[in-house]
DNA sequence: GTGAAAGCGCTAACAC
DNA sequence: GTGTTAGCGCTTTCAC
């Protein structure tokens, strides 16, 4: 690389001291206009450009954050990942980007990584495998500014941004009776994860309010598999009285159905209707194009960090201690789900 | 945040100096093997951290690369970079993320806060609007280790990582050749672009290779819309010898294509076989199935990285000066284009 | 094999 | 409004 300026540089050819200049690069309020004039033009002639590392060193803030993400080759968190940087980009902060691959061990080695690059605050989302917390609970201990975004845990009392499951789950099944759809069933996932327990608990909602009644056989419990939810076709086709409809927990699921059904001869959304969640870019491309719940991922990233700024520049945890931002579902109907 | 334990925390415990403490922490080789023993343990104990601002303030070496991507948002730089952070993190480096958003001002920007915060080098995606390519060539001036993946530019003399379209254009022709599809026609793209003038030139050289004589009447000028390449089959059908066969530049072009193809009634694969580009994800959940090309998304994060970090590591820009790493594509071969 | 001393580039008390 | 001085935490000559 070749010789970088700096302000010892620029204070020598303006005859002025360093701390002058720092100042005026920085617009401190005793610095005189012309002088920040003068400091500033002779820094841009220079091609000057402020070390970054000293600059944190000295003064303990590093205006970087860190991100960690199960895996950037997953969508969701890529859109994510998108709302986060963009809004940081936006406030002059910088993101280190670490993916845990769901484990507990990359996800502690980023947390390493992060405090030795002295990040002003970190975000997480938590890996699959971490049950045990204690890293991130010493994060809190250390008063490290942390924000959860969409997989949050509940007793570590962190701050969290995530999408509203159950009223995603409220919203597809009450679309699906809307339609016109009698007897709506739901493909589920494992009971565990809160994403799917939260979202069954919308669609038995949404069941009672509009008076109807929940039949457990209706309940069809898969495993996120493609595979798994083509048999809840099957399935639902044995029964004496089949359902005409089902929201599944998520596009994958809703994919295997749909293939299911298609193997029996079924016709979406005529003689079942279908409703997914995840809002996945290959549900407008199948046939039918398949409905589904958007989780407003960008925006979840934005807000992720919003709240993460708030929690860095006032430094109070306690004011936001345990705060959720909870975002809104958007339902996105087509074809799947349109009873003619 | 709490208290930050020091070398010199360290070193005043064991009664030794910094110097001895920081030798001891980086394995300097003249360093008895008790010392060192000793030091990590402590070290350990203390729950000591190395500020890595210090460290590389001081060293020059910051083990951290920055990563512009135009989008993490897109599927196949979400990839991309999955491959970089995964071979970085390997290495002990990590990586700042950047997007460009296609914008030369984003980019300009990117590059300023990587110079500032000191990165030991750079792996770019150039946006689509940066004609004007000074930004990156000023890096090269200033020896900047830098490397290109997936979208490059062969003026610069930048070492670059991407997948070699002529190969993926000739190997999807060859194939639907191979199927025995008898006249296969082509949607192209954009030719300014050179992923389209590329893959449409391997259609031609597999055309010619198979001794099959290029109809310039099939092929179609898309533009890399689903809606545009809907047309590609009422064009297509509306020849006096309509092809029985199709490559498609890429796969959003291919759904188009497939669209078009049923509104009118077309049998896939019987009467038309259909092969895309990318591997979306998509591909496999459409119907039919859609036949495509792997691009190798994560192995290209994997092998810019690792080309960087000879780079960095030899800093000697000329040895690999231009060097391209050109990643083979890999046929996925579905439903669409196997002719019974 | 270890210590002494300097300094990476910047910011921030404290002067005046 | 600007200068003086110190020091963030680390690495790295140069000693011996």
């Amino acid at each position: 690389m070749s010789i970088r300026i700096t302000i010892s540089d620029i204070a020598r050819e303006l005859k002025l001291t360093t701390a002058t200049v720092s100042r005026a690069l920085n617009n401190h309020p005793r610095i005189s206009k012309k002088t920040k004039q003068l400091v500033q033009d002779k820094a841009l002639a220079m091609k000057y450009r402020r070390n970054s590392l000293a600059s944190s060193l000295r003064s303990g803030k590093s205006h970087t954050i860190g991100v960690i993400i199960p895996s950037a080759r997953v969508n969701f968190f890529g859109s994510v990942v998108h709302g986060i940087q963009n809004m940081a980009g936006k406030n002059g902060y910088s993101i280190i980007l670490c993916q845990s691959e769901e484990t507990t061990l990359l996800e502690k080695n980023a947390i390493d990584t992060f405090l030795g690059a002295r990040v002003d605050g970190i975000l997480a989302s938590i890996a699959l495998e971490s049950e045990d917390l204690t890293h991130f609970a010493e994060l809190r201990k250390k008063n490290v500014p942390l924000v959860f975004f969409d997989r949050s845990n509940d007793q570590l009392e962190i701050p969290s941004v995530e999408v509203d499951d159950f009223k995603g789950g409220y919203m597809a099944t009450s679309h699906l009776i809307e339609m016109g759809y009698k007897r709506i069933a739901h493909v589920s996932g494992p009971q565990h994860l809160k994403i799917c327990s939260e979202r069954l608990n919308g669609y038995k909602a949404a069941l009672k309010d509009n008076g109807m009644k929940m039949n457990p056989a209706y309940i069809f419990q898969g495993d996120l598999s493609i595979e798994m939810c083509q048999q809840a076709a099957d399935y639902f086709l044995t029964l004496p009285i089949p359902p005409d409809a089902a929201f599944a927990v998520e596009d994958f699921s809703a994919l295997g159905l749909i293939k299911g059904l298609k193997k029996n001869g079924i016709n979406i959304p005529q003689d079942f209707g279908v409703i997914g969640f995840a809002n996945e870019n290959f549900d407008e491309h199948i046939t039918p194009s398949l409905s589904s719940v958007e989780q407003q991922t960008v925006q979840m990233g934005e807000e992720a960090f919003k709240l993460l700024l708030q929690l860095i520049k006032t430094q109070k945890m306690e004011t936001v201690l345990n705060h959720k931002v909870v975002l809104e579902p958007v339902l996105c109907i087509r074809e799947s789900s349109k009873k003619p």
